[in-house]
DNA sequence: CCATTAACGCATCGATCACTGCGAGAATCA
DNA sequence: TGATTCTCGCAGTGATCGATGCGTTAATGG
């Protein structure tokens, strides 16, 4: 694999079994907290009691829970996605699409990217979309180097990432197969 | 000052004139608190200070923070917009867009929307859309009953409403107006 | 104009939150 | 292995939140 995981965002100076254990285990509570249908108020002592840590530890390493919302969404959304390679852009960008309406559909995906956003401001939706860009323009750039007409990053994130994002968060309906992929065709005709 | 901003009878069987002032101050020291830089938890006593009303009233007339922000935001995405009806669905479609931009662009927006996806889950998603999709559809009956080859109501959102709101809530882009009118020229290509 | 009643103001209470020293335990480096 | 220091657990505190009971104000209908 190409792409190494980053390490913890937190200025890591001692990433040791212990502390990586307690991230596990708040980052699992906050995404159970979300997913339950109790209406827990999502709050750290909350956070803290269902990871079996005491509150004093995680405001003492992320402070709110907004950056702690921001941390969770970065690691959800960075480590999962691998950018395909078929040799063919519509190829590529189906299979991207289809893996990322399948990473929407995650029942634990939707809450934490609404609370995210709606709780980290900007630098929580910007931990929501990860590194799209990147992955777009490194499939893009493969395509125009096979002297293909290629379409823009711009042209590809108005086409396919941002229905998907708009169809899961503010919408009810589900994210079908044919509805990602025909937005793919839609983009690319024939 | 008098804004009579014409108060629907929206709920409630008494819609007089204090509970109307007393809703607008609350609106309004809801969006006030949002824009606010100042990252006060925007709580309803805190909204019910700077509105200059008893956090009890508050509590009695919506209850939670989330049905508070579904109110202001329902208020605020079903009043304004017009649907426009130019005779041609590539202008109407022009003209609604740039004003959803505008719209999205407002300083205000942008937190309310996040606040209310982020606290008040589904119905504070449906809250902020609206009424789009009847909207969408007026406007392609009419063309539809012009003779033309109408796309989908569907298509239309994919490709025109989800990128306005995905590029507002997860990006950091301005909405300009050449985008803007990008976005139905690559729908509606000549 | 007056009776009715919905809506708001006020005082108060338990529960929880966010935060802070201090000591103990575990991970890292010499 | 032993010393250092980073991290976590613990107990406690001021502040705030969410909620309730009661009296008062004002909007509504006859």
């Amino acid at each position: 694999m190409s792409t190494r995981a980053a390490p913890p965002p937190h200025t890591g100076s001692r990433p040791g079994g212990r502390s990586a254990r307690i991230r596990a285990a708040v980052h699992r509570a906050v995404e159970e907290l979300l997913t339950d249908e109790a209406d827990e108020p999502l709050t750290i002592p909350v956070v803290a009691a269902r990871a079996g840590v005491h509150a004093t530890t995680v405001y003492r390493r992320w402070g709110s829970v907004g950056e702690l919302l921001t941390d969770v969404a970065t690691s959800r959304f960075s480590g999962d996605i691998v950018v395909p390679d078929t040799g063919s852009l519509r190829e590529d960008l189906e299979r991207y699409a289809s893996d990322l309406a399948k990473d929407l559909n995650d029942p634990d995906t939707l809450p934490l990217v609404r609370a995210t956003i709606g709780t980290a401001g900007d630098q929580g939706a910007s931990a929501c979309t990860g590194e799209r860009r990147q992955q777009l323009q490194a499939m893009l750039e493969r395509d125009q180097a096979r002297g293909n007409q290629t379409p823009t990053v711009e042209r590809v994130t108005d086409a396919v990432i941002a229905p998907l994002y708009y169809r899961a968060v503010f919408t009810d309906q589900a994210l079908t197969p044919e509805w990602t992929r025909g937005l793919v065709t839609n983009l690319l005709p024939d």
